[in-house]
RNA sequence: GGACGGGUUCCCGAGUGGCCAAAGGGGGCAGACUGUAAAUCUGCUGGCAUUUGCCUUCGGAGGUUCGAAUCCUUCCCCGUCCA
């Protein structure tokens, strides 16, 4: 009966489950034995950073440790030797074993923003990986067809498209799916794009006279271009470390279409409550103030309320009120004056002068409040500060220096 | 190993001697509008200088030419087919 509950709270935005019902039986006996599951989640060991594409899965992990069973988490030092050929991203840096330890010191911490500390497991493939010997490897392959790894779209696509596939990358899931063996994994928890990975796995450990894990899979997170998945290299990300008030503005510029999707994989609301969400956005309520609700929400999770709603007031006040942000970078200027394409470029307000001198051109530039559009105003400051804003978001504070 | 086809600006992708800083699309930025940093429409999108200019860029290095992304030599890399 417990499980049955604990069961109900898993499958929460679950996309794949493979299978629900050996998910029950090893829950079901878990409970028994009081032995935890232990759940395995490969990491990726090249970027310290996590998004809210990522932490969809971490949160799916911490409600297993919720439930009372061990967070595995492996760290794919060795497999990034390969490069994950998982949505055909090509070029991954070489690290080597000491600088992914190193990235993985801040990793942790970020990680255990949303896991439990207490119920984890840091494991490096390296460790079994490395020691496989060339016949090992033979054995390994042996176990799995050409055809199954092959017939993954990404794959598919690659050849299709007559980029290069390498005959190692053909070998990552295995290794992957190997991991499983190692640390005897009960289930893995990823990404959808993860799902045919995470299934090698399964085969894999029935090969090796293991009780297969349950795979769940979890919807890819679509970015704040409203396309692609959420990803650090597309740079359609929300960290959970961004700045409140860049975290809320980014959340106010994801697409319409996407806040229910937010909703049910950022958020912790029950399944009841995003259906009355959803009515209200189908019977006319501002997708902006729905929006700003979830932005709210997802801020005050990785912050504060109190930071959220800070972060709220401050959007309100710049974008609808058109008002000055509380608070801004200063610049100093001196007692000369500055040409104000010199002042935006130098300021680092926008990349160079030639774009300065576009930017101002296109009406983007003001000065107190006033459009500029003078390339050789010289620009100067007095005892009172003078602000300077170019487009919608950039603002300066300009000071006598 | 052989034959053939490719490597272009942030990305994709046109361009085969001057009209090319290089079509088109994507992305990005900006403006208008708005309910928001949604959507939509429009503009811009190498740098420096600024009334016609200069510099850097078309896989690398040389060369031909008044002049090359476009021709030649050589090197590196990729794909397809054959073996």
């Amino acid at each position: 009966m417990a499980t049955d509950k604990v069961l109900a709270g898993l499958r929460r935005g679950v996309e794949f489950l493979e299978t629900e019902g050996e998910l029950k039986a090893k829950l079901d006996s878990s409970q028994k034995t009081g032995k935890p599951l232990r759940v395995k989640l490969g990491i990726d060991p090249t970027g310290p950073e996590i998004h809210l594409g990522f932490a969809v899965v971490l949160r799916k992990l911490r409600q297993f440790q919720d439930a009372g069973h061990l967070a595995v988490l492996i760290v794919g030092d060795f497999t990034a030797r390969i490069g994950d050929p998982s949505g055909q991203s090509r070029t991954r840096p070489q690290l080597t074993y000491q600088e992914v330890r190193e990235n993985m010191k801040r990793y942790k911490e970020l990680v255990f923003e949303i896991l439990d500390p207490d119920r984890c497991e840091f494991r490096y493939n390296a460790e079994w990986s490395d020691r496989l010997t060339g016949l090992d490897i033979i054995d390994i392959a042996s176990k799995y067809t050409v055809a199954r790894i092959i017939e993954r779209e990404d794959f598919r696509a690659r050849l299709d498209n007559r980029q290069p596939l390498y005959i190692h990358e053909l070998l990552y899931p295995l290794f992957q799916g190997y991991d499983s063996v190692a640390v005897e994994a009960d289930v893995e928890v990823g990404g959808t794009d993860q799902y045919l990975n995470l299934l090698v796995g399964r085969v894999l450990q029935r090969e090796f006279g293991q009780e297969p894990q349950v795979v769940l899979t979890m919807p890819l997170l679509v970015g704040l271009d409203g396309k692609l998945k959420m990803s650090k290299s597309y740079g359609n990300y929300v960290s959970i470390k961004d700045p409140a008030a860049e975290m809320f503005g980014k959340l106010m510029s994801i697409p319409d279409e996407l806040i229910m999707d937010y909703f049910l994989l950022c958020t912790n609301r029950a399944e009841a409550e995003l259906e009355a969400v959803e009515k209200r956005l189908k019977t006319g309520a501002n997708p902006r103030d729905i929006k700003a609700e979830l932005a709210g929400e997802v801020t005050a999770t990785y912050h504060s309320a109190k930071a959220a709603e800070e972060a709220a007031d401050e959007f309100d006040r710049v974008f609808r009120q058109k008002e000055l942000p509380g608070e801004m970078p200063e610049y100093g200027v001196g007692a000369d004056g500055v040409n104000i394409v010199d002042l935006v470029a130098g300021a680092g307000l926008l990349p160079s002068k030639s774009e300065a001198r576009r930017k101002l051109s296109e009406g983007a530039v003001y000065l107190d409040g006033e459009r500029i559009d003078d390339m050789r105003l010289l620009v100067r400051v007095e005892a009172e500060p003078r602000v300077l804003k170019v487009g919608r978001r950039r603002f300066l504070k300009l000071v006598r220096e």
